[in-house]
DNA sequence: GTCTATAGAACGATAGAC
DNA sequence: GTCTATCGTTCTATAGAC
């Protein structure tokens, strides 16, 4: 058992039983194992979510990285995008701690601070839009990416289209020329 | 004490101690009141919650209901935004509960249901958009929504300006002719 | 319809052996 | 680094008096 075991299993437990039910206690009895090895590598539960919170938001960032980037800008915003779908789909759990970790009482911070929005925000800066809108605009695109991508894939259970996804980008970033 | 009352008092408690710290001991002891009391109202705790999404849902749509429609739809869009905007910036803690609702163990339907929606819909299908491109619109509108306000009020804690509501309405519907 | 009292389980966390 | 055992607390829910 290592930082990154627990961290994998609390997220596999907030995706199995949600927030309220996800402790220490069941998280251990699956593997029967014990409480003290827990405390060994973390001081509290408390700990343990914000480290959950960094492996998150570190996983989407690694993700994102990988996607190499060209010097026409509006094509970047669009393999970005399918990219982090790609992610989202791929890491249901943590689509859903992202979604919901703001009910947490485990984590107080109120830092939102998505780094991996970065890429998408130098993108932007390139066609001269002012800060402002910029942040707007990714707080609207998290935001309803992650409704979209709920909502497909844990009400109806599938996928996006390649269809949808186009047009995700092109709601968001304008139209591919 | 009576079941509003109950649901008012949860949703603020969600609001201010989150999912897991919001327990019927808690939002009882406030007013020093008993258990039994509230048992006589719910059932179960599950029941209370569905309870909460239930009023919460109806909450939002009473508040759409009282918006004045006209015969040019897009302002129509721009009012509606506008009053779910001021909605959910004098209910926060109902702003919050729709945003993290997803990640309790009492709310165990995956209904996503947002009757409230139905309101845009109407007004997008007149402008003949298939209903695929609509349904994804208004999904990437709601959760875009909730994450700009959720970062406005409790991260910068503030509202948004008429600025910012503009540059919202003309991301999700368009310009304003 | 609200109270007191309490059952019975689960929780986070710790101490100390190995 | 993982184990056993356990402390003290808090939880949902119920029974029965008023």
């Amino acid at each position: 058992m290592d930082k990154r075991d627990i961290v994998e299993r609390i997220l596999k437990s907030i995706k199995e039983s949600k927030l309220e039910k996800t402790s220490i206690t069941k998280i251990l009895s699956e593997k029967h194992e014990s409480p003290g090895s827990l405390y060994y590598h973390f001081k509290s539960k408390d700990k343990m979510y914000k480290e959950v919170l960094h492996y998150s938001f570190g996983e989407i960032e690694n993700s994102l990285e990988k996607v190499k980037l060209r010097k026409d800008s509006i094509k970047n915003l669009y393999r970005l995008t399918e990219r982090l779908i790609n992610f989202f789909e791929e890491r249901d759990d943590i689509l859903l701690f992202m979604i919901i970790y703001k009910g947490s009482s485990y984590i107080k911070s109120k830092t939102d601070s998505k780094r991996f929005l970065e890429r998408f925000k130098k993108e932007l800066e390139k066609e001269g839009i002012d800060e402002e809108l910029t942040d707007l605009k990714l707080r609207a695109f998290t935001g309803g990416l992650c409704e979209i991508l709920y909502t497909s894939i844990f009400i109806h259970e599938k996928y996006l289209t390649e269809k949808e996804i186009l047009e995700i980008c092109e709601l968001f970033w304008g139209e591919c020329k």
